[in-house]
DNA sequence: GCACGAAGTTTCCGGTTTGGAAAACTTGCA
DNA sequence: TGCAAGTTTTCCAAACCGGAAACTTCGTGC
């Protein structure tokens, strides 16, 4: 596939790639406060206004690398047997774009950026929407629904994205020692039997049944 | 309770919601590309230096007035009798949020732009993020589990905002003649009941059963 | 191989945005 | 009234942004 691709396109895609990547492990390394775009051109010996030519901000070319996997997402389902249950499906795709890419360490530091920055989340989340708006096609197409006058395929494809947003919040706080695949399998779980209110006794230390 | 508060609270609380005010009234009025925070520091005759203190830039401004009401929610979430089910309590407290405080038609003004320009939506995202999160730790006191630990709590809160902002998004398209209480109501439904695959003949003009 | 058009990169640069610092002003209280 | 605390304003330097033109590299037809 990439062997179509000319020299001048895959040397653009490259200094793209090259920019994003210098960007996040600069902003793991160093701090988002401190970074400058200038900073991440030198890094990869290109002018700053080239910088400016791929990305409007460092937040942007920081989470690019999470963000522009929302295409392949859409793709990879749309690739999915006609015949699998959509949750299978739905299972079998998100998770696999977050876990392969990034080392599961940095993954987690960067989620910790994201949460502390206010212009990193908001990035962040709109990768997010993008996502969901993709999936919402793919999803009226499997369904026959229609994007434009049903309720369910935006609604999947948000509960969908929200079901690894809020497993990678979760994983990223460290808190439950859980590994993300479990989190996550419970998320989509939970939300394909309707979020029934856990037992009280769902958290097995939390407290013991009192007197 | 306003009454509590001195007469320098009040000023200062006031002069932000005028400048929010001003802020999504020239939005609508003249667009949101040529608006500046200049304009709108003028309309409510501070300097542009006072508005910066407030806002950090104008989409923030403008969405201002919708994020404000997180923590609305979420104190009138806590307020609902302990008894209810967690369901009937989101629905009643969440439409109200939006639909009083601005005409339908600025609401539905407000999404298109928003919908439009990338900035916007990004602070617009963070405001259902800073919703989630408030009404996570409610949903977590009343449901008796554990916000740092459970995915529950996390993953209904998110559900219910997407609810809401599914909602939002398809009704603003106007593309289904559906008013916003009636969609919301078929989201949560949905949501709680995990979500079913629509039967085929859900949309009654989408197309004729085929032979 | 060479030359030319297309595309990407860089330099240059002026307009805009941003936020710190301190002065000026307002409020709350004795 | 006089003072302490908080808010707004003026001033301003640094950073950011993106248009325009020069320059370099790539793809292609001869």
């Amino acid at each position: 596939m990439t062997d179509e691709l000319g020299l001048r396109e895959r040397k653009k895609l490259a200094t793209r790639q090259a920019l994003c990547d210098a960007a996040l492990k600069l902003a793991l390394d160093e701090g988002v406060a401190t970074l400058t775009p200038e900073r991440i051109a030198e890094e990869v010996h290109v002018s700053p206004r080239t910088f400016r030519n791929y990305f409007s901000s460092k937040e942007e070319a920081i989470v690019a690398g999470l963000r522009d996997r929302a295409h392949e997402v859409a793709d990879n389902l749309r690739r999915r047997p006609a015949d699998e249950s959509i949750w299978d499906s739905l299972r079998a795709v998100l998770l696999p774009s977050v876990e392969t890419g990034m080392p599961g360490s940095d993954l987690m530091n960067l989620l910790g950026l994201i949460r502390c920055h206010h212009a990193l989340l908001a990035e962040h989340l709109t990768g997010f929407e993008d996502l969901s708006r993709r999936m919402a096609e793919v999803i009226a197409e499997r369904t026959g629904t229609d994007v434009q006058r049903d309720v369910y395929p935006r609604l999947l494809a948000d509960a969908s994205g929200i079901a690894l947003k809020t497993s990678l919040g979760l994983w990223a706080t460290g808190s439950t020692g859980r590994s993300l695949a479990d989190i996550f399998g419970e998320a989509l779980d939970l939300l394909s039997r309707g979020l029934p209110v856990p037992a009280p006794a769902h958290s097995a230390d939390t407290g013991p049944p009192a007197g």
